[in-house]
DNA sequence: TTGTACGCGTTATCAG
DNA sequence: CTGATAACGCGTACAA
């Protein structure tokens, strides 16, 4: 900057205003900094820039896992919406978990962040104590509470959970079980699992601990799972997964077994994906844009770090059942 | 770092010291200032420790797209390394567009990162010009090349293909199809359209245009052009495709259309995934670590920014032809 | 092993 | 609209 100010016969103030702020200078004068800027081929930096002003431009996400494609669509929507606005992500996955997402949410401190976005309304004690007390904007996304630490965006698994139950059932379910993988800390998964256990007790059945069955998110996992567990009970009628992925290889397994679709047996799931409706039958799937709702994030946490309080505590964005040949 | 030097007795240099080469410290005083940085509750500034040392810690990693599985995978591989030294990672999309790539490139330069991952061989001519100037440690992965900007990792694209061809032409193929995404600077894509015309000529078929089909990358884009392709060209007895949602969704059209695989059809592709091994028939496919590719390129880069110029120009990760039902 | 002085490249603040 | 001065919080370099 000095080396600018000296070309265009200004101090280096005069240069960061002109970068920053050109309305505050006259026009001929950020003209000739702005030529000095390019003939010296400066690049600006953002360091010290925010050592100076303690405003730093770094957003910190957290997610899962990154693998998981709705986490990469979601990190996708996020991105897309905080870099026309000139923030950075620093990204991190707590593997599911929230010692972890403590850990990363301390170390990523100290870069001094704008705020975070973090996923589920679940985290360790010693993480929200420090969310409160630091008083950083927060956004927690995929699911609803009514307790969130400052905002929250997603839809209710409990209620979309219980639709899909409700929906096997009117398409002839008796014996539902629901296949997930098992991660204790996944409040999308205990919203879902409460919702399973209440919708069967409206319809007069006991939630037993054998209409879960656990399972890793591949289609091998999946595959296995349900073949041993339709070895166990046959009378199984409908499978209701947590993934898409999970989804897909239940449907495998029961192809395999030439058991019929949607009059045997029925398939439903979360998080739909282009593949549900591709293959043969095609699956009914409970679906909610993750694009959308990192979108949302985003914009809901640069309210927070813009706006100053005018900001939304809770968007439900929905979900849709989207009901195809597997019931 | 003021306070907790007033706290343990000292000064700031030596807070500074106990923190970040606790060894230089003696014990007494090291365990002095540890609890006093524990009870006012310390967080590091790395932005400032960034300035003061001009050394960061930021890692620019630049993929294509994110939301693709592949990347996503090399992206953990990358993470995975880089979080145990302590490097944070600013994660760019392309989109494939390699002006958007140079954009990205020096909006990220405000951040003085320590290096750069970067995606392919193929950069716009000003990106190769600023990366040559400034001497910053670049991996470039994925693809091998004779001339990469500093050292990459990753397989030849073009031996690939060549293998990919002459086995389908072993297992009796005549007349194959190469179904691949439409992105003209990619060079993983234009090296095996060079090395499935070479291969081509090399059993006297001559690579005519209408050899070459383009899709997008969903697996209904994939079905419609499959289907296309077939009614126009009846004699195709071999698809080879550039990913493995393209494989899936040429395996559908294929088996709707009770093709028998693989004597009347063949399907190969690039980019081995978990539902190639799953769906009936299993799908022929190359594979790739991308997690290794990652964890290599991460590896790499450390050893430039660390290591000074020991480092490795080009690392071959080799790949493997799966050899399954469709072929 | 610890301390002193200074600089990293910018922005906040207030004066002119 | 522009300038002077003083931070921002830390690390480098050298001295003690």
């Amino acid at each position: 900057m000095e080396d600018i100010a000296r070309l265009a016969g200004v101090t280096a103030m005069t240069v960061s205003r002109a970068l920053r702020s050109p309305q505050q200078v006259a026009e001929p004068t950020r003209a000739r900094i702005e030529a000095a800027a390019k003939e010296l081929g400066y690049t600006p930096n953002s360091v010290a820039g925010t050592l100076a002003s303690s405003k730093s431009r770094f957003v910190v996400v957290i997610v899962p896992t990154i693998t998981a494609s709705i986490y990469s669509e979601s990190y996708a929507g996020i991105s897309s919406v905080l870099q026309e606005k000139g923030y950075e992500i620093l990204l991190g996955n707590n593997g599911y978990s929230l010692e972890h997402e403590e850990d990363l949410v301390r170390s990523f401190l100290s870069y001094r962040p704008a705020g975070f976005i973090l996923t589920g309304y679940t985290h360790s004690p010693g993480l929200r104590q420090l969310l409160q007390k630091i008083s950083l904007p927060v956004v927690e996304t995929y699911n609803l509470t009514d307790d969130p630490l400052r905002v929250s965006v997603g839809y209710s698994n409990f209620r979309a959970m219980y639709e899909l139950v409700e929906h096997v059932m009117r398409r002839g379910a008796r014996n539902p079980v629901f296949l997930a993988t098992d991660y204790p800390t996944n409040d999308r998964h205990t919203d879902r699992k409460r919702a399973f256990d209440t919708a069967l007790r409206d319809h007069g059945i006991e939630p037993t601990p054998d209409r879960v069955v656990f399972s890793d998110l591949t289609y091998a996992a999946a595959i296995s799972a349900t073949d041993r567990h339709l070895r166990e009970h046959p009378e199984t009628d409908a499978i209701l997964t947590g993934s898409y992925v999970l989804a897909v290889g239940a449907l495998f397994e029961v192809n395999r077994r030439k058991l019929r679709l949607p009059n045997e047996i029925r398939i439903a799931g979360f998080d739909d994906h282009e593949l549900c409706s591709i293959v043969e039958p095609n699956i009914t799937m409970i679906y909610s844009s993750r694009r959308h709702i990192g979108g949302t994030a985003a914009r809901m946490l640069l309210d927070q770090i813009e706006g100053g309080d005018k900001a939304v505590r809770r968007v439900d964005v929905g979900f849709e059942l989207i009901q195809r040949a597997t019931t």
